[in-house]
DNA sequence: TTGAAAGCGCTAACAT
DNA sequence: ATGTTAGCGCTTTCAA
C-alpha cells in the first residue's frame, strides 16, 4: 500500500477500489492517522485559512460580524486567522507580512482601508480581498456594507417629523469611511428637511462610549441646545444619554437620541435606545461567502458589491418635541 | 549565492559575513522576496500559531482576554487561530482535528474543559495546553484564573455588612466550573455570615442578559423578596436591574445588586453597577506567556498555576437595607 | 486501480 | 563563511 493510495482514499475516495478504501480507512482508524496539514498546504498551495482584519475586538459590532464570518467559513472547512488592530495602525505591518508570506488564501477587511507595511500593501499579495462593513473603493475589491448614508438621512427625517428643529451629530472615528458616509447622510437629511448648518451641531470622537460622554458635556454647556441627536454608533449614544441624565436632562422629553448599530446593550439601557439595527451576522456570512467565491474564481459580477438594509428600531429615547414656550402643548408625531 | 546563505541571512544574520548579509538584503529588498511560511513550518515543525478556544466571542469578557493574549503572542511573533464555539459544543470537533493535524504549536482554553471529537481529545495532540479563566484540573495543564470563589464570598460579606438578611444568587451557565466556583464562594459567604439556606434564593441560566431578566421575573413574583443579589456575571446583573426597575423597584433602595466581571458597559448603566473587576487583559497576557514558556520548555514549576485577584468596584447598585417597618430609620453601613 | 517518483520551498547537517 | 544535499509529509503526474 503506497502513500499515494492512502492520499487518494482520503482526498478522493472514488478513485480507488472499495476494498482498498476499506482497508486504508481501517488502518487509519486504528493508527489514529491524521494528515499533516502543513505538508498538505505546501503541496497544494492552499492554506485553507482566511485572514480577518478588525479595527477592534471589544466592539460588539465586530464580534457579531465575526460570528457570521465564522459560521460561513467553518462550513467550507476554512479557518480564521484573526488580525486585531486594537485601534493601533502600527499593528498592521505584521498582518501585511502574513498575507505576503501566503499564510492565508484570502482576506476580509473590516477596516475601510488596505493595511500597509512601509512600501508594501496587502494588495501586493495578490490574494483576493473583500471589504466588509466599511467600503474600500478600489478595483477588484467587493464591498459588503450597509446603507449607512440612507439610514443617517432617515434618522434626521424621523427626528424632524417628531418636531425637532435643532440637531446634534455625534461622530465616529474621524476619517473612517463609515463616519464619512453617516455624516453625509445626516447632512442630506438636514438639507432635505429644509434646515441649514445653523441648525446643526457636530461633536467629534471615535466609536466609543466616552465620545458620547464628551459630546454630552459640550451639550450641557450650550444655551440653545439641540433636541434631536443622532449618534454614529450605539456606544456613544449610550454614553451621551447616561451623562445628560445625570444632570436631570430627561430623555426623550428634553432631548431625543438615535443610535446606530443595534448592539444588544442598546436594549438594556434606560430608556431603551432607538437605533438602526445592522444585519451584522448576515454581513459576516455574505462577506465570507463572496470571499470564498473569489478564492474559487466563482465570482459572478452581479454579486460584486452589496448594500444591506438596516432597520429602524423605534424604542424609548426618541419622542416628540416639547416646546418650552408651550409646555402644555405636546405636538403629536406626524 | 546559495539558498542556504539567504536562509541564514534571514534567520541568523550573525552566521554570515557583513558583506554577504548586505548583498542578500539588498537583493531581498529589490525583489520583494518573502519566505514561504508554509515551507518554513514544514521544515522547522513549528507553525508559530496558537489556537484559542473561546465559548463565545460576543461576550466582552472573552474579547478583552483575547486582547491580552494577542498582545503577548504578537510580540513573540506568534499568530492566533480563533476557535469560537459560539456556545455550541458540536463545534469543538473541528478544532480538535486542527490540533491533531498540528496546525498550531499550543492551545489556550477558555472553556473549562478539554474539547473532544468522538473518541479523540485535544490532549491526544500532545500539544501544550493552558487553561485560562476557567480551571481544568488535569495533570500538566496550568490554570490561569481569578479568585472567583473568594470574590463571591466577599460579595455576600459586603451585602451582609450593609444589613441585608435575605440573598439572591443569579447563576451562570450550569455545570461551568466558573459557575460552580462562584456559587461555592457565595455559599461559603452565606455560612460565614451565619445565614442558612432559608435565607437564599437561586435563579439559574447561562451567562447572558436574559438570565437576569428571568431572574427578575421570578423575583417579582415573590412575596418575601431578597434584598441582596449577587449575579455571577455583569450581563445578568444588568438584565435583572433593568427588569425590576421597569416595575418601579428602586435600586439600591429596595434591592442591592452586585455583578461580576467589570465589563465596560457596567459603568454606563443606571445606576452604575457595583461589581468585581477581573484583570482580563492581564489574564490573557499571563496565559499566553505561560503557554509560550511551555512551548519552549522553559516552564518553571512555580509558575504553573496562577490565581489573579479581582477588585470590588463599589458603585451605585448597592446600599444599606431600608427596613420596611422602620422606613425612616436608615441603617448606616458598618 | 495502484505504485513510483518528483517536488512544493525551505532549513540544517555536513562538507568544503 | 559558504555551498551541497537531504529531507520535512504530502499530492500528483506518469507509468505499469
Amino acid at each position: 500500500m503506497s502513500t499515494a493510495t492512502v492520499s487518494r482514499v482520503l482526498s478522493d475516495p472514488d478513485k480507488v477500489r472499495q476494498k482498498t478504501h476499506d482497508l486504508v480507512m481501517e488502518a487509519v482508524r486504528r493508527s489514529g492517522y491524521i494528515p499533516n496539514s502543513t505538508a498538505q498546504k505546501l503541496r497544494t498551495r492552499r492554506t485553507m485559512n482566511v485572514l480577518v482584519i478588525a479595527p477592534r475586538l471589544t466592539n460588539p459590532v465586530f464580534a457579531e460580524i465575526l460570528r457570521g464570518v465564522d459560521d460561513e467559513l467553518t462550513q467550507s472547512g476554512y479557518g480564521i486567522i484573526i488580525g486585531n488592530l486594537d485601534n493601533r495602525r502600527e499593528r498592521e505591518a505584521r498582518y501585511v507580512d502574513l498575507a505576503l508570506s501566503r499564510q492565508v488564501d484570502g482576506i476580509l477587511l473590516l477596516t475601510g482601508y488596505i493595511p500597509e507595511n512601509g512600501a508594501r500593501s496587502m494588495r501586493d499579495s495578490g490574494l483576493p480581498i473583500v471589504a466588509m462593513c466599511a467600503a474600500i473603493h478600489e478595483d477588484g475589491i467587493p464591498n459588503i456594507v450597509v446603507q449607512d448614508r440612507e439610514a443617517a438621512r432617515q434618522a434626521v427625517e424621523y427626528l424632524a417629523r417628531l418636531g425637532h428643529r435643532k440637531f446634534g451629530y455625534i461622530s465616529g472615528t474621524l476619517g473612517s469611511i463609515i463616519e464619512v458616509e453617516r455624516f453625509a447622510g445626516f447632512q442630506e437629511g438636514i438639507a432635505a428637511a429644509g434646515f441649514s448648518q445653523d441648525d446643526v451641531v457636530r461633536w467629534e470622537g471615535p466609536f466609543v462610549f466616552s465620545t458620547g460622554v464628551s459630546a454630552a458635556e459640550a451639550f450641557l454647556q450650550m444655551k440653545d441646545r439641540p433636541t434631536g441627536i443622532f449618534a454614529a454608533c450605539d456606544e456613544s449614544a449610550i454614553g451621551f444619554i447616561k451623562r445628560v441624565r445625570a444632570e436631570r436632562i430627561r430623555v426623550p422629553q428634553d432631548v431625543s437620541v438615535i443610535g446606530f448599530d443595534g448592539i444588544e446593550y442598546a436594549d438594556y439601557t434606560e430608556p431603551t435606545l432607538t437605533t438602526f439595527r445592522q444585519p451584522l451576522h448576515e454581513l459576516g456570512c455574505v462577506g465570507a461567502d463572496v470571499l470564498l467565491k473569489l478564492i474559487h474564481n466563482a465570482m459572478k459580477p452581479e454579486d460584486w458589491s452589496i448594500r444591506l438594509p438596516v432597520t429602524l428600531l423605534e424604542r424609548e429615547t426618541t419622542g416628540p418635541v416639547l416646546h418650552k414656550d408651550y409646555k402644555s402643548l405636546r405636538r403629536s408625531a406626524v
